[in-house]
DNA sequence: CGGAGTGTTAGTCG
DNA sequence: CCGACTAACACTCC
């Protein structure tokens, strides 16, 4: 899925299309899209009505995200929480051109020329344009909840460590959180238990970036090194942003167009090649069961 | 054609 | 409670 960064980067897309749009008709395609976030879903048919009935009428009043988390809120104080995790996709499809065709999240070749297409499985038509929910694996989900608290009070957002841009996450905060976990720090940061939205991307360039190994045990980093973790995180993630997201090359940015964050790319995706810093051959190994790339001279 | 690999994370097991 | 592993699924690339 997109990390943090493409998912903010819809949500920002999708933001200045769809606030103040009303939902007209909704269908649901896939039940267990809708039927909860778990691995093993049953697709829950209760679900699926309360789903395409109760959202009829209302009106998209705000966009906001949590973690890799996109709620839409909605003028009766329901909310849709939508996650895309590894290959889900929103596309909304103006009625007439005085507004941008909005597309992020995985690319689907077919979604650029043909909605509905077999991977959408959710459909909102909307009072100024249509809002599709397109998976191929179909890991994602969005949920339906009767107010924002509601997601809360599921526990829905209950491990998740802080937004890597709360002022509350701090270089000290970090190392407060790191000194006594037994696990390699990428483990950690995928986990995220302390801070969010870092993926098997950004958790590799930060690595690289801060000149840390991803292996090293959080336990046996200097204050130094936190810190220098730290600011690669409040580095990168921003940039990131601002490039659209787009981590890989054929990401979707919100309007469509690819991303630009992979020409920035140090180690992920780059295994076998030169290290850009020293020339040497940058290594890989598993870890959390992904793959892992590093350079062995710029990080210790 | 077979097998490995893919941006996530919930659930399970030791 | 922690940490490690796997399953959920479709598709692409060797």
């Amino acid at each position: 899925m997109p990390e943090l960064p493409e998912v903010e980067s819809l949500r920002r897309s999708l933001e200045k299309v769809i606030i103040g749009s009303q939902i007209v008709r909704v269908t649901v395609k896939h039940p267990k899209i809708v039927s909860s976030s778990g691995t093993t879903r049953v697709p829950n048919l209760a679900k699926v009505v309360e789903f395409e009935t109760d959202l009829v009428g209302q009106k998209i009043i705000r966009l906001t995200r949590r973690a890799k988390n996109i709620i839409i809120e909605l003028d009766s104080g329901n909310c849709l929480l939508v996650h895309l995790k590894m290959t889900g996709q929103l596309v909304f499809e103006p009625l007439d051109n005085s507004l941008q065709k909005v597309l992020g999240g995985h690319p689907i070749e077919e979604s650029e020329s043909s909605l509905p297409n077999k991977h959408t499985y959710i459909i909102w038509e909307l009072d100024n344009g249509a809002l599709f929910y397109n998976d191929v694996r179909q890991f994602g989900y969005v949920l339906f909840y009767s107010s924002y608290q509601a997601i809360l009070d599921d526990g829905h957002f209950g491990t998740f460590g802080l937004e890597p841009m709360d002022e509350q996450f701090t270089a000290d905060f970090l190392a407060q959180k790191l000194k006594d976990k037994k696990t390699p720090i990428k483990t950690l940061f995928l986990a995220q238990s302390v801070v969010v939205g870092l993926g098997n991307i950004y958790c590799d360039e930060v690595c690289f970036e801060a000149g840390i190994l991803p292996t090293r045990m959080c336990n046996t980093l200097t204050k130094k090194e936190t810190k220098k973790l730290y600011e690669s995180i409040k580095k990168i993630i921003p940039k990131a942003i601002g490039e659209g997201g787009s981590s890989i090359a054929n990401y979707l940015l919100g309007d469509g167009s690819r991303g630009n964050y992979a020409r920035y790319h140090n180690v992920y995706g780059r295994k076998g090649k030169k290290c850009f810093e020293c020339n040497s051959v940058l290594m890989s190994t598993v870890l959390a069961g992904r793959t892992t790339v590093y350079c062995e001279i710029c990080q210790k």
